[in-house]
DNA sequence: TCAAAAGTGTTTATTATACACCCATGA
DNA sequence: TCATGGGTGTATAATAAACACTTTTGA
């Protein structure tokens, strides 16, 4: 089947099931190896790449079509979703689109909620559908080139993350289970964008706690082995309520 | 004409121009004699208030029709205008709106688009248009019941609104071009919801380096007569960027 | 003389930020 | 012995928060 027919059965679907004009974009993030990532897919019939996205069905809640979108994506139920901002610009998917049938539903104009994912990098699957040719983990720091405005509803994405950083669980999100005190140190860093002091990062985290370790057998390392740790999920929501401190 | 009548004009209006199932909706913020107010509307047939609201025209931007609904409900232009979050349950005005024609355009399921604006109380004639039997401005601390879930969009715009203090220009856009330190500091106080130091409000305001002396003759006073003062805007913008320090 | 406004001085507590050590661990 | 992690002590600077006092002004 060419590309064009898989958009144009869609285009029937979507007719049939969801509100016209309305549309999902969502910006997940994920940690892993030292880096953020966010999962990017490529669809089929384009060259550029674009966040996992969708439309909200006639009797569906807005959040409620977030997640079963990124259930789809990444097979996780679960996810830590935040509504971040709308991009409601006239034409902005018109350049992209410019070659496509007019009768079809993508060459709509949409108003698009966005939605920031906060996953375990560890227990997700990034999920190959059929209008997708690629679905991966991009490092934020090296971004394929982006189509439509996604550019900008992915940078928006990250300020408002760094705007919720004391607000949102964002250890407990991103992180497996099981984390080390330097995993946690690398990811406020690279969400804030700058280095913290290792002492006072460390004091001010058991300070706050939250933290619980765990009996986990480290990997062989040539020193010292890190010690492992998960959240009491219960003390660290009280401690976001008054949010964990601003300022670094 | 009747009501309904009316709303079944609009009706066909909107069916022609706008786009379906998108709507917005605006918390317009006050400040008059020490309290914080909101611009309220009774529409035609409702026995209870809500937030101006309106659609968005097939070839408008977002923004641009927020701002329009906000023109001709106030007059003024050059709106501070902030989207603060979308509103997108099912059955959001089904019970409100239960006794109308199903054909009607307002009995569609709307995914609403929140903004909160900041205007000069002083500069502002709300209007009342065909479908509204009243416009008035509303204690925040003495609202009378609100229609749908506009009691909620009401509450998370002033969660937004104070989670933006020191990111926001509120000052400048809330306050008379002049305006005396006190009203100042009435205006934080009732924002965060706290009293705070009158002197070290002062020392801090001040240090910040964004007021300007007005050469204003003062009201007659039995007292002695508050000093003017306006925003050096430059300077203000300038502050922003860096967060006019939070916490007080 | 009073009431509201303006302006400063000062103290205390808290926090951020840095620097400097110490020890532990496993190849 | 080295590299990495874990933990603590301490000193300084900055800030928040509180209290107090003085002065100004116009009726």
């Amino acid at each position: 089947m060419s590309h064009l027919d898989l958009f144009e059965r869609a285009s029937e679907l979507a007719y049939r099931s969801c509100l016209p004009h309305v549309s999902i974009d969502c910006a997940v993030f994920g940690f892993h190896e030292s880096s953020l990532k966010v999962l990017l897919l490529k669809m089929k019939g384009f060259d550029k790449w674009g966040l996992p996205g969708g439309y909200v069905k006639k009797d569906e809640n807005l959040d409620a079509a977030a997640y079963r979108i990124l259930k789809a994506r990444t097979g996780a139920s679960n996810i830590y979703l935040e509504q971040f901002r709308v991009f409601g610009q006239t034409g902005r998917s018109e350049h992209e689109l410019a070659h496509w049938p007019e009768h079809l539903w993508q060459k709509q104009r949409f108003i698009s909620t966005g939605y920031y994912a906060l996953v375990d990098y560890t227990t997700i699957i990034p999920v190959v559908d059929r209008i997708s040719e690629q679905c991966e983990w991009k490092d934020i720091d090296d971004l394929p080139d982006l189509m439509m405005d996604h550019q900008d509803i992915l940078h928006s994405a990250l300020t408002a993350l760094r705007r919720n950083i004391h607000y949102s669980p964002i250890g407990l999100n991103l992180l497996p289970k099981a984390f080390t005190m330097p995993q946690l140190q690398k990811l406020y860093e690279l969400i804030l964008g700058k280095k913290l002091h290792r002492g006072n990062f460390q004091r001010k985290m058991h300070g706050f706690d939250i933290l619980v370790k765990e009996d986990i057998v480290p990997v062989k390392t040539s020193h010292r082995p890190p010690i492992y740790y998960s959240f009491d999920i219960e003390k660290y929501n009280n401690a976001l309520k008054y949010g964990l401190r601003q300022e670094w």
